[in-house]
DNA sequence: TTGTACGCGTTATCAC
DNA sequence: GTGATAACGCGTACAA
């Protein structure tokens, strides 16, 4: 095993000191043409590499980027890493990335952890239990260090920061819209409780829809479960009294859950009833029926979300005014809607 | 905004010396009760931390586990991620997460990128070019200097070091055994080129399973398609030419799709045609119908990688004996197939 | 043209 | 009980 070479081995190897090895790697105009050749053979020999540590605790900057999400195991947070890292590794830019699985408490630890030193900035989405509680505490405190923070998707007003999120109202706004002008009067919404932002946005955008129309919201067919997760019990037994024509979803994933209750009550789709979903992923696609979405632009998020973040960290003066970037939903058309 | 605080800042605010601060923090015996306290007043008014470089540099360790995997908006890797992170973030480590995208150079920039000093050691997949092109000097470099690695899933026997796979062969076999106890003959298999190691396991069980019972392989009835990413033209033609009255695919995807070009024909699943996959993700359970699948395991197959690599970087003494674990992998079935 | 000295923040050793 | 010093690996202002 050949160890990691350090500039202070060349030096001894060849017999001059650090700071002439260092100035010949960087090929400084200082050194003789002969002791810099000579060195630069040597560490290309050896495989000088310098020690990334050692350079971040002298500049203060480490090139690592922090993302703190809620899951790791839904795809649209999964595309949103995949935009983080494309577009840091471009700048050359690592990627740490620390899961709160939806708990306060992990949020804290995890962003506590890289607070101290590990990163030069943070890339979040919130954590259902954090937007529960309302504590954002722990970001706040990370901003007032200086450590310039980028919240994506899941956001709150309360912290002064950059932010990148759809338009979900008006996501929630064109699927509705859609099931109207296909005729459908009976449209369900299937979300999850307001303290999630999203879900208060979409639904928000689902009712200006209806009342937009001169339709009634009618709350009984609003079922808003408690967190994002799967809840069979309550879909099944909302299936079982509301009687609806179409249904809109604020995930994939009851979308499609839903679509098979119905398909086993004998319902067609989308004849008899009509679906759409938000995030455009997998399930979506490979669904039967084929689900027609709200796509969210997961990547593109990420990538953006990067881009702010690596802006502000780069930038000489400390950034005062903070921006909001609102990316726009589209509609992905396919076959649990009609044509 | 309040900076950092550094050992220095408290010395230097409490008229002490640096060691001094140094101590106190840590409860040293050696430091009196009332410095002490003044001390760690201070240092918890002002919130004192100690900056992670600084200890990395001295320690040589960076308490961070640098992760290299071929994709991320793939069910399974989120699933190893995910046990990754749990096991490292409970012994105090973080992830760093990048992504090779199925490429050799971008997998080589990655390791480079994290190989000095950024991280204590390795957790990867082989990205399917580097399986192509069986160029593995990346990896030897590494585990020459020193840095532990641990190769799951996608493998190679060409570098020394440790491995977590699943019985890919045993995941194959048994489910086409059971395709054939339920009376299947003519069995389809739907995988890649055998260069990826794990679908040349596979398609050594499902062969083996097929001779075990007295039925003959037709490698007509064998589609490899040359990577594991969606290939809709191949599949539609496989369809066209092949009757077949069941199917192993060796992911999700292809199953999904597979299921849905029979069902367009008219074919009733599982009554006509059974269908098994590999991975045990959304997909399978929400399909319609859902899928009778070989579970890979990803979460624990995360966990035992970490397990396994953290070992390695706090043993003191140098391991020079390496392991492969094996997982055994699960049936769980499902409506594709008969009950 | 080359080398010395210092600092980044921390800890460990040794001297007072 | 407290403090000075060296070291981790690197870069750079300044001195020779």
């Amino acid at each position: 095993m050949k160890a990691k070479i350090t500039l202070k081995d060349i030096a001894r190897e060849l017999d001059v000191s650090i700071s002439t090895v260092s100035k010949a790697l960087k090929n400084s105009e200082e050194i003789s043409r002969d002791t810099k050749e000579k060195i630069q053979a040597f560490a290309k020999l050896y495989n000088y590499k310098p020690n990334n540590i050692a350079i971040s605790l002298k500049n203060k900057r480490t090139k690592n980027i922090g993302v703190v999400i809620p899951a790791i195991v839904h795809h649209f947070f999964t595309t949103v890493i995949r935009g983080i890292e494309k577009y840091a590794n471009a700048k050359g830019y690592n990627v740490i990335v620390c899961l709160s699985e939806e708990s306060f408490d992990r949020e804290v630890i995890n962003m506590e952890m890289l607070a101290n030193g590990s990163i030069d900035g943070f890339i979040m989405s919130l954590s259902s239990e954090t937007q529960l509680k309302g504590d954002y505490n722990h970001l706040k405190e990370v901003t007032e260090q200086g450590i310039p923070v980028v919240l994506f998707d899941r956001i709150t007003n309360e912290v002064d920061c950059d932010k990148v999120i759809i338009d979900d109202q008006m996501g929630a706004y064109m699927a509705t819209k859609k099931l109207i002008d296909q005729g459908r009067k009976k449209i369900a919404l299937i979300t999850t409780d307001d303290y999630l932002s999203v879900s208060k946005e979409r639904t928000q955008g689902y009712m200006k829809a209806l009342t937009d129309s001169g339709l009634q919201v009618d709350e009984s067919r609003i079922l808003k479960l408690s967190t994002m997760e799967m809840d069979e019990e309550s879909i099944r037994n909302f299936f079982q009294t509301e009687k609806v024509d179409a249904v809109l979803c604020v995930n994939e994933i009851f979308t499609v859950f839903s679509m098979r209750l119905v398909q086993e009550k004998g319902l067609r789709i989308p004849d008899d009833i009509s679906f759409i979903g938000f995030t455009d992923g997998l399930l979506s696609k490979y669904a039967n029926p084929s689900l027609t979405v709200v796509a969210q632009h997961g990547e593109k998020m990420g990538e953006v979300s990067a881009q702010m973040l690596i802006d502000q960290v780069e930038s000489e003066n400390e950034v005062e005014s903070f921006q909001t970037k609102i990316l726009e939903p589209t509609l992905v058309v396919r076959d649990s809607t009609i044509n």
